[in-house]
RNA sequence: GCCCUGUUUUAGA
């Protein structure tokens, strides 16, 4: 069962509903009952396709057969609503969710915190996470690093650094994708040489850069007209043996 | 090695 639900899982995170579905139904056959980590796959798979409704009528399934939802099944059905920008039903099944005697988790605050900084509501994302240590759900690299992306996008570089320290005085050890975000949004707001400054950091710490930081400050030096330095970066790309994408 | 969360590029409307 492990094995089917990890190609069903992986199906569903490519979009490959349909062949997910055809594999629960060989399960079936072959006398495999599904467990709730198969249907949150599958309810995963459709979230990601914006059919929440879908993953909707599959909970009820659930319920129905006598499986226990958990907190991974409202995650996902959470995170459908974020995607689509309809926050009061997050909340609200994230109410619905302690009410039925699953506590939600770090990964629930940081599916809601995506959803609130996506949507431009930054204040409001600052008082979730003033609740999450009010709660004892310590903010991770994950969390720091969408409040980070979302003060970025909005060009609010002062605050973004402010969180990036404040992160790593806690002793949170940032990664490549951290640090992407944090280079994009200097890109972003024209600052090439914190960009730059950044991109060695990186290789300093240990880290290496991935196709996604080289692409981001290609598009930074042309965003800036510096032709001759971004293809400087593309050079540094093709002879760290990456492959344009 | 079963399921859920974070990054780049994307015209027109």
């Amino acid at each position: 069962r492990p094995r089917y639900n990890a190609i069903i899982g992986s199906l569903c995170r490519e979009g490959k509903v349909r062949l997910a579905f055809g594999l629960q139904n060989e399960m079936v056959e072959k006398g495999i009952r599904p467990n709730i980590s198969t249907y949150n796959a599958l309810m995963n798979g459709l979230c990601k396709l914006g059919h929440v409704e879908g993953a909707n009528e599959l909970l009820k399934d659930i319920v129905e057969i006598g499986l226990y939802p958990n907190s991974a099944t409202y995650n996902t059905l959470m995170g459908g609503h974020c995607k689509r920008g309809e926050m009061e039903k997050a909340l609200g099944l994230a109410y619905t969710m302690v009410k039925s005697g699953v506590q939600p988790n770090l990964i629930t605050c940081n599916i809601l915190m995506n959803g609130l900084c996506k949507g431009g509501k930054m204040e409001e994302a600052k008082k979730l996470l003033i609740e999450m240590w009010d709660q004892h759900k310590l903010p991770d690299l994950v969390t720091s690093t969408i409040l980070i992306h979302g003060y970025c996008t909005y060009g609010n570089m002062q605050e973004a650094l402010e969180l990036w320290y404040e992160m790593l005085r806690r002793g949170v050890v940032p990664d490549t994708f951290a640090y992407n975000v944090l280079i994009n949004g200097f890109c972003l707001d024209g600052n090439m040489r914190y960009s730059s400054k950044l991109y060695g950091q990186i290789i300093k710490t240990g880290l290496t850069p991935d196709i996604i930081t080289y692409n981001t400050l290609i598009d930074g030096f042309c965003r800036e007209s510096d032709f001759q330095e971004a293809c400087r970066i593309y050079d540094g790309m093709l002879n760290a043996g990456l492959v344009p994408d």
